[in-house]
DNA sequence: TCCATCCTCTGACCTTAGTCAGAGGATGGA
DNA sequence: TCCATCCTCTGACTAAGGTCAGAGGATGGA
């Protein structure tokens, strides 16, 4: 990371906080004020419990209530309990409050217009290319990896995922019983590890590390979520547990893979991991990989 | 424009106000209002002009006047009368306020590099080169073309660079008395027009269009500032005058040009201009040019 | 020298965007 | 049935970020 790129990052946040930034709230919060409108925006079409919006929107409970009321105020929507659980209030918006949700859509649509109308075609591919660059690269940049336990339910989640898709890629099909899994607790502390990837707290990946003494680092159940596909998740799970398994003394990585997975095949082999004769009878194994990770700087 | 790029462009928007967004205000406000810290900044190391802060931060006197005051009561800036005009007055940084805009400085960088930090290498890379294009086109898109009177300061000002730029570039120099100069009367209403093009209201280029009654239209001083260049501005001035001459009925637009502007030459013949015979006896010109326009699609 | 204009400042006022403490109804498990 | 807990709401309060009108000194041209 050296100072021209820190530089350019900095030029680019002035440039956009200041014109986007100031068109977005000048388009958005043309009559009222952009609170409103991204409450407005954010209970959408069908409603919404008042609770998912205080979360949503990370707002203090008694300043939502005071914006719903101001909204009903203005014939935009109406708050019922929730027929369930009548502690739980749900807001949906009145015919009116749809028009006014539309208006605020159309106004984000000429925000965009505006920024593309004085540009040529060419010029216009080109913004639009490099905002999805940007775009995707800056979510990249917001997955959080943090290690918690299996039994976790944010680990529970990504590890049926997995399972889920092991089930329908495997030729052979998957059934976990029959697979050398390790059990819960070998990826725990101290005899491993287990990652989660977040995104806006939405776990959107999990790799584990294997730790067993004496013997080589193994890399098990490494999964990304489809919609976090294409960020470089992948990549970045391996670098981290190669310098998890070096911190823990180990100078040898490996790990065991199934023929159908042929982006993790590619993903291993690009990370330096080379081919090897089978380390273990693994029923549901085609390919086994080891990576020397002695003196392999971090990052 | 079609609708995927405007979706995009909100997807852009949404993610970089959001990101960007949270994280600036985040490391700039630490200790003190944004407000302040943005004035702080702008103050600069050799300290600036109250009118000049207003106009540049576009805030109320009396607001930038409290600001002041708010600064200045932490000892962080001195407020003088100017010398020269002593109604204006100057706001110098205080030791200790250089110390504080280091600081703002300092996290302006923490910023940007939390974004690069989670990436790799080639991640980071892409992500800044990205951004430098976004970042190159979304200026090319706050520039603004205006009509203006010849006499105009901005006018003046593009005009006079561009004699001075062709005073160095010309193997012959170049005097302005020798040659075919439209005076100031013809480039305007009704016998032709001036543009001038602004970015962030600072004059960058302009471009002149003759429109002599029963002959074809002519481009003259076409002129982009050379920090404006690259931003496809010459591309932009040519489509309006065209759009302006067709406007006016002419289906033929012509301009003459030096051997030494080889990049504007190659503008002409992309935006479809053909080499023609001298259709006048200007004495710095080496080429002459020609395009049929009607029927040309505006755009 | 006078007067209109310029620049800055002050006082009064406003909205937005919150925070915090506690009231009060609804729920669910003991 | 009771009670702790959950969810929402209200009232009281705050800071930030302004706007507006007018005062008052400085300036410059008639």
């Amino acid at each position: 990371m050296d100072a021209t790129q820190i530089d350019q990052v900095r030029r680019f946040n002035r440039a956009v906080t200041e014109r986007v930034g100031v068109l977005h709230d000048h388009y958005l919060g043309r009559d009222r004020p952009i609170g409103e409108a991204r409450l407005l925006w954010e209970i959408g079409e069908h409603g919404q419990d008042v609770r998912w919006l205080r979360e949503r929107l990370g707002l203090d409970s008694g300043y939502v209530s005071r914006l719903l009321r101001s909204l009903e105020g203005d014939g935009l929507v109406t708050v019922q309990p929730q027929p369930r659980d009548r502690r739980v209030r749900t807001v949906r918006l009145t015919e009116a409050g749809r028009a006014e949700r539309a208006l605020v859509d159309r106004r984000s649509d000429e925000l965009a217009g505006s920024l593309l109308e004085p540009l040529n075609a060419v010029q216009r591919d080109r913004l639009v290319t490099a905002m999805a660059e940007v775009n995707r690269l800056l979510t990249a940049a917001t997955v959080v990896l943090h290690p918690v336990a299996p039994d976790h339910p944010d680990a529970q989640y990504c590890l049926q995922s997995y399972f889920g898709e092991l089930r329908e890629r495997f030729a052979s099909g998957f059934d976990p019983v029959r697979s050398l899994l390790p059990d819960a607790g070998e990826l725990q502390s101290p005899h491993g590890l287990l990652l989660v990837a977040r995104l806006h707290g939405e776990p959107v990946g999990c790799a584990g590390l294997k730790l067993p003494p004496g013997a080589p680092a193994e890399i098990k159940r490494m999964w990304v979520a489809p919609q976090a596909r294409g960020l470089g998740l992948g990549r970045r799970f391996v670098a981290e547990l190669v310098a998890q398994a070096a911190r823990h003394g180990c100078d040898v990585l490996r790990l065991d893979t199934n023929e159908a997975l042929t982006a993790a095949i590619g993903l291993y082999r690009s990370c330096g991991f080379e081919e090897v004769a089978a380390f273990n009878d693994e029923p549901y194994a085609h390919h086994w990989f080891e990576k020397r990770i002695t003196g392999v700087p971090p990052g």
